[in-house]
RNA sequence: GGGUCGUUAGCUCAGCUGGUCAGAGCGUCUGGUUUACACCCAGAAGGUCGGGGGUUCGAGCCCCUCACGACCCACCA
């Protein structure tokens, strides 16, 4: 039995009912065990399909919008390996940064203190604690180490169970290639492109007002902030002229949303060509309740219809205070700290009544201040009026609650085009690598060449946080004590990855930290992107000795990054930032843009409900296939409606496929191709119907390729699903009498039968191979070597040859007499299994010919037993002198 | 204010370079227990393709404009 494809006990291993239940367990046991997705190390460049996944944050939960971008990057994964691709698939996970510290102090009941020892016994308080934010009061301060401690003891718990969810899902992820943001290997990885970055001039401090968020105590930069619309009220408020004409007001209006600003302000202004302050220009004027005399200044960003015209500038409400102070070259007077609250000293008030003004400010919040000033300035009368109440836009941390403050700091830089706008210049270049790659669909481009053009500054890259890569750099001390940031000591690269608070550099001794003369660690970490942004270097391994013909050279440049929207300015970009600095290469050759998740009410998923719904009890409820499918219908880049309508058709289907198969496989063998292109000979497959339908699969195959070469798994989908219902519902159900050996046809229209269903179905499977993972591998399973996902993809050119020209359009016209025969009964409400006892069917010439040669097919399908075919008027097919027999007596359902 | 995407049957969406393009599934209704599947099958009803102009022999498909929705960006006094 060696030349037949089925195995001679492949009738044994159906089972009697299929069912979907267990198979995800049982599948991915399997190819786990033979390590079905493992990378071959044994490779070319061009025999490998390499992909940058995203790392997933470990920090919580899987969304199930996860589960849609990662089911959806897969299927293209799944086609590339169909295709004979080597691929290479890791899955990562991001679990340095913010999120993670946020969850465990939150899980834990403990927050970092970097002052306090090392405690190696130190037990949490608790273990498991609720996302919710818990009081600060509450949390236990620990060490820096300790508090790094918990992170990783907790980021390794969510990333064991997000693999089990993303097993359950069936995604094809070598997991022998997995990394951590966080891992030393991760680290000494962002360490060195640091440094490099460094030593090239592109990475650089600089001391600056920047965005500052109060509640986590750190910088942030651009792609993390975020505007809300928030409450707001204008307060018109009057400054003093020092020296005013004889015939001119004494008193300037200003109107401002930050009152609590006024003892920080610095000068006013307003446009050059704004004929209501000219006689003003030059002059000063006198601050309310503070008592300072600051100058009245032009500059063209001012605007005439905002506010009064004339603005208070501070040192810093907004970015545009920012532009004006550098512009205008106007003195610094901070009032905020880091901490969001008022500080102690304002030495540029100098008047009594103004420092006593003040002190009623100090270690107060930013709100507490507002309030009292216009307190303040209600009681002295320079407040006009009641404050107008407003809503606008503030800029706030995408992670915060508070808004963001400007304040003056020392940090790292690395450029990314957003100060370089010049022609040809790092912006420009950056640019060209947005056009250079391909993306799906092709007009998130647009959004990637928006956010480049609009960079307001470089990147900053440093951030006052704890559980992260830190800066592997030291600053010499000075003998006098004084930090000398301009002598910035760095490692050796074989030393990496380091942590300057607990390593030394060459040259010094531990005992000469923080000493005169000697040096201090920074104490800062890198932005989190600013280490994910080096996922094709982290997963490919480029920091890993072997330079020259190892991993990294048959993996990169990759070939896919897929990932959301919602993170082209950050991810994305950073990511081709950091490859044409680095490998002065685009990282990835396609850039495949999965949508969001929205609620049914087309509004964005919330968070909340997405913990309800969690992805795990969405695969067993409906089953993997039946969530993938509803993953593979959605286009790249549309946002999608949560749809578990979706998913209960795609459960369907998968059921379908079990029972087809299992109905399919039952008519009994069919001899082995002896070319071995197809699952049976086609040699035997001379039935006209039977050769029109594998006509008709060649154009699906070639229609299916063609979509999954634009990496358009939809569209695929969109093509292989009504074949194969089709398959089911008409050809299956006209061929089954034929099958069984019940026909004139006889013996050979029997094989011819069974060779195109064995042929068929074996294309369909893999057909829906990338999407329907687990119920394609169950029914391969049942009479084919293998796995289904290591098959090669369908080719169209051996069915067309097993069609023998037979024209397609046979299956259709058939179809069509089915449905015609069917309605007769429908229309007379009986079952389907009454006779015909005799019908006349009108066809246009073109089918005619077809029914002729499908027409013992079809009168087993409808019970005919006298069945006239005539050349019709019309274009349409349809029945006359139709007479019915008698229905069928009913038997009982369950006999014996 | 700038940019991008979308608006096609009750719902979710296909309709690729303009000429069987008015479709699918779900839902609804009417029927059928056809031993692969009731997690099934058959049949039917449902839309002047957001509004208005224009180009064309011909427009969901191209152009203009308006409306609505979503997202991104913007110097938010």
């Amino acid at each position: 039995m060696t030349d037949t494809a089925s195995r001679p006990d492949a009738q044994t291993s159906i089972p009697d009912r299929p069912s979907l239940e267990g198979l995800e367990e049982k599948w991915d046991g399997v190819w786990s065990e033979q390590q079905l997705y493992a990378f071959d190390e044994d490779t070319t460049r061009d025999q490998v399909f390499s992909v940058d996944t995203p790392p997933p944050t470990a920090s919580g939960s899987l969304h199930i919008g996860h589960v849609f971008g990662y089911s959806q990057a897969d299927m293209i994964v799944r086609y590339q390996r169909m295709r004979g691709k080597n691929c290479f698939y890791p899955l990562g996970w991001d679990d340095n940064g913010l999120p993670t510290e946020r969850r465990a102090q939150n899980y834990y009941g403990v927050r970092c203190d970097p002052s306090l020892p090392y405690d190696p016994d130190f037990t949490p308080p608790q273990e498991g604690g609720s996302n919710k934010s818990s009081k600060a009061a509450n949390q236990v301060p620990i060490s820096r180490r300790n508090f790094i401690e918990l992170c990783e003891r907790l980021t390794t718990l969510d990333e064991k169970s997000f693999e089990e969810v993303f097993r359950t899902l069936g995604l094809s992820v070598d997991w022998n290639h997995s990394y951590q943001t966080i891992d030393a290997r991760s680290r000494a990885t962002s360490q060195r492109a640091f440094l490099e970055n460094l030593a090239a001039g592109q990475a650089y401090q600089s001391e600056a007002p920047t965005m500052w968020d109060v509640t986590y105590r750190t910088a942030v930069a651009q792609a993390e902030q975020e505007d809300r619309e928030r409450d707001g009220a204008y307060h018109r408020i009057g400054f003093t002229r020092t020296n005013a004409a004889e015939n001119a007001e004494s008193t300037v209006y200003i109107e401002t949303t930050r009152p609590e600003l006024l003892p920080a302000c610095v000068a006013l202004v307003a446009h050059p060509d704004d004929e209501r302050y000219q006689d003003l220009f030059g002059t000063t004027v006198t601050s309310p309740l503070f008592g300072v005399e600051v100058p009245v200044k032009a500059h063209p960003l001012a605007q005439a219809d905002k506010g009064a015209g004339i603005a208070m500038i501070c040192t810093f409400g907004d970015s545009t205070d920012v532009v004006w102070w550098r512009e205008l070259e106007l003195p610094t007077r901070s009032v905020i700290g880091r901490d969001g609250r008022f500080l102690p000293e304002a030495p540029w008030i100098t008047t009594p009544e103004g420092q006593a003004a003040y002190a009623e400010l100090v270690g107060l919040t930013v709100f507490s201040a507002q309030k009292r000033v216009v307190e303040m300035v209600k009681e002295s009368g320079d407040l006009v009026g009641e404050p107008t109440k407003i809503s606008h836009p503030v800029k706030f941390y995408e992670n915060g609650d508070k808004p963001l403050e400007f304040v003056t700091s020392r940090q790292w830089y690395l450029t990314n085009g957003g100060r370089d706008s010049s022609e040809g210049g790092l912006r420009d270049e950056l640019i060209s690598r947005g056009q250079e790659l391909t993306w799906h669909p092709a007009y998130m481009e647009s959004r990637y060449r928006n956010w480049v053009e609009g960079l307001a500054g470089d990147w900053l890259i440093s951030r006052q946080r704890f559980y992260g890569v830190p800066f592997p750099v030291w600053y010499a001390v000075g003998e006098d004590g004084e930090t000398d940031y301009d002598t910035v000591l760095t490692p050796a690269v074989e030393d990496l990855p380091i942590d300057p608070t607990i390593d030394v550099p060459a040259g010094y001794s531990e005992a000469q930290r923080n000493q005169p003369g000697g040096f201090v660690a920074d104490p800062d970490i890198l932005d989190t992107w600013a280490t994910s942004s080096l996922s094709p270097q982290l997963a490919g391994g480029w920091n890993s000795g072997a330079e020259s013909g190892g991993l990294f050279e048959k993996v990169y440049p990759m070939d896919l990054r897929p990932q959301g929207h919602d993170i082209i300015r950050t991810w994305l970009f950073s990511t081709i930032v950091r490859s044409h600095l680095q490998q002065d290469a685009l990282p990835w050759k396609h850039a495949s843009i999965n949508g969001w998740i929205l609620d049914p009410d087309r509004k964005k998923m919330s968070k909340s409900k997405g913990n309800v719904v969690t992805p795990i009890g969405l695969l067993h409820q409906h089953g993997s296939d039946g969530v993938r499918y509803w993953a593979g219908r959605a286009r790249q880049g549309v946002d999608t409606a949560f749809d578990e309508g979706q998913m209960k058709i795609g459960r369907r289907l998968a059921i379908k496929i079990l029972n087809a198969s299992k109905f399919a496989l039952g008519f009994g063998e069919a001899p082995a191709d002896p070319a071995g292109r197809l699952a049976a000979d086609p040699a035997v497959v001379t039935d006209p119907l039977d050769r029109a339908l594998l006509a008709q699969l060649a154009t699906v195959v070639e229609q299916a390729t063609a979509a999954f070469e634009e990496m358009d798994y939809a569209r695929s989908l969109e093509v292989v699903e009504p074949f194969f219902w089709a398959f089911c519902d008409d050809y299956i159900e006209l061929v089954k009498e034929r099958a069984h050996g019940n026909s004139p046809a006889g013996e050979a229209g029997a094989a011819s039968a069974r060779a195109a269903l064995a042929i068929a179905l074996e294309v369909q499977l893999r057909l829906f191979a990338p999407v329907v993972v687990f119920a394609t591998e169950e029914v391969w399973s049942w009479w084919r070597d293998g796995s289904v996902h290591t098959q090669p993809w369908p080719e169209a050119a051996p069915l067309r040859e097993a069609a023998q020209g037979q024209d397609a359009a046979l299956v259709d016209s058939v179809a069509q007499a089915a449905i015609v025969v069917r309605r007769l009964k429908s229309d007379a409400k009986v079952s389907q299994k009454t006779p015909v006892l005799s019908v006349t069917v009108e066809a246009p010439g073109s089918a005619l010919a077809h029914l002729e040669a499908a027409a013992a097919d079809l009168t087993a399908l409808g019970r005919i037993e006298a069945l006239e075919l005539v050349a019709g008027e019309g274009e349409e097919i349809r029945t006359r002198d139709a007479v019915l027999g008698e229905p069928p007596v009913k038997q009982p359902r369950n006999k014996g």
